[in-house]
DNA sequence: ATTCGATATATCGTGGTGCTATACATAGAC
DNA sequence: GTCTATGTATAGCACCACGATATATCGAAT
């Protein structure tokens, strides 16, 4: 069975998959960490240690915004996309595609090369 | 004209990247950092001052070895790859790679949300 | 009722790493 | 002589994932 991905593997896109989960409705953070994990099949998995202040630093620059609610019993804080996390949310996917690319060439000249 | 691309992101490769430049052959420093900045169109550009800390953190793994060599006039470091760099190298390219395919998913996934 | 696991959010401390700044030294061009 | 490119190195700062820890509610089993 594949392990969890590298720390710093997850370092460079964890606010991206946030806000990318974000895109699909107004989540709270147990929700958002649950989806994540089936996603990517137990190989992304953010620990609350990580997610959470994630998520505030993402609501200081102003790209989500959140509102508890009681209403079912239990205290969610329900995080929304603004509009600002939208556009960022695409200019990063972007950018990561870009980066995706960039090194997959680099693996492919590698792969090119005689074993040593 | 895109920019460099952001630091986190360069965080959950650069190692594999370097390991990836060596698999071309015995390589000194600068010319790693001259050859990955072709490579990407000047998107990625090591800073020397995590480029030989790196390269340092690499030799201490026993990932690659060094020799100096001052025959063209210059000192130069050369670096070569070891077995268990190469070994490693197809370990993280591979494990790079299901890992772009991971977030690959999850931003196609949010594409097809509507827009707000 | 009580214990236990899942749900739900939060913060602190630590460790690792990219990057700027700084330092030092050589080579070639002007 | 000066300037730019080449070449390696370290110190200190900033940033963030993660484990540890704290707190609290809910439902189910005992």
């Amino acid at each position: 069975m594949s392990e969890k991905f590298e720390r710093d593997l997850v370092r460079g896109s964890s606010g991206l998959m946030v806000l990318s989960v974000l895109a699909g409705g107004k989540k709270y953070g147990y929700l958002i960490q649950k989806e994540l994990r089936e996603a990517s099949g137990s190989r992304v998995d953010l620990a609350a240690g990580t997610l959470y202040p994630l998520l505030h630093r993402l609501e200081d620059e102003g790209l989500v915004r959140s509102t508890w609610d009681s209403a079912s019993g239990r205290d969610r804080k329900w995080y929304d996309l603004t509009a600002a996390g939208r556009k960022r949310l695409t200019a990063q996917a972007q950018q990561w595609t870009d980066y995706a690319a960039c090194v997959q060439q680099l693996l492919a000249l590698a792969r090119a090369q005689p074993a040593g």
